[in-house]
DNA sequence: TTTCAAAACTTGATAAGGTCAACAATTGTT
DNA sequence: AACAATTGTTGACCTTATCAAGTTTTGAAA
């Protein structure tokens, strides 16, 4: 007669390799993050990725879309109803490159300025506030270039 | 006259908040683990997702769909596509529970444990390689730690 | 026993991302 | 002048994820 396992709680579960593999932490690290994002910039109507395209034009203005795309390793056809939604909101603005009419040069609006520094503001507290599950800064900082050395890694 | 900024190379752009940010450093690493995981597995015609499924199985045989759903935090209805493509490449298979026939239950075949076998194998190895970038073991362990505690964290 | 709420699986609709190949306009090179 | 490369764009496609129903079965309540 075989067990009955079918019941078994999910603390009981045994995920045999999972739990060794950084790959499979680090989604649901992950996961959890987005998560997070959601319910704290729910009303923003913003995602992840929209997010970091502004952080990229802030700091960076008057890059083209393909330059932004590069920078966060997407494609660039992808950061095309990227820079829509984000100009339908007037967060951002494409004007035409100076030297070269094939591409855009993309600037923050006055009202992207805004709407991008209360974004900072909440995403840095729930960052903060998911933080605290570490020891302490120096803690926060070795992960952060642990992760960064684990994002930059080539077989 | 403003800077021309369009042409700057991609070392040169400043991420600003990102860099500080655990959100979207854990997305640059997890996106580098799935390329690579594909890299590695392409031909075996597996995803991330499905490896996680037949990892739970194979330790825990006898589990219904709901179960393993909840283990990997994902949707039950998910789970249905996942199962039929395992158990039509005779990787598991549902057996009709004992004592619930609202239920199945899921076993790996026996092509499936080879199968599994050869999988982890080839993902070990590349998580170890992937590894490298970490100072030593001791290192790995705290990370795998710090990644639970962030996974399991709320606010 | 009868009734009803809940669970397990499934389906279908929907939405969001990511990839990929093509295209026109423009640029740079040969 | 001819050719290759780049930029933005479009459209197709695929994969995931989510969500609401619907069917069957279970378990508990009346």
């Amino acid at each position: 007669m075989q067990d009955d396992r079918s019941k078994k709680s999910e603390q009981e579960i045994d995920f045999g390799v999972l739990g060794e593999f950084l790959g499979y932490r680090l989604r649901r690290a992950q996961m959890n993050f987005f998560a997070k994002f959601g319910e704290v910039c729910e009303d923003l109507g913003i995602s992840p990725g929209l997010f970091a395209v502004l952080a990229i034009v802030d700091r960076n203005p008057g890059l083209t879309q393909t330059a932004v795309a590069q920078a966060l390793g997407n494609d660039r056809s992808a950061m095309v109803a990227a820079v829509d939604k984000l100009e339908g909101k007037n967060l951002l603005e494409r004007r035409p490159a100076v030297n070269d009419r094939r591409s855009y040069a993309l600037f923050m609006t006055e009202e992207g300025n805004r709407f991008f520094a209360n974004a900072v503001e909440r995403v840095s507290r729930y960052e903060n506030e998911m933080a605290k599950c570490l020891k302490d800064d120096s803690e926060k900082e070795w992960l952060l270039d642990a992760l960064e050395r684990l994002a930059n890694k080539s077989l």
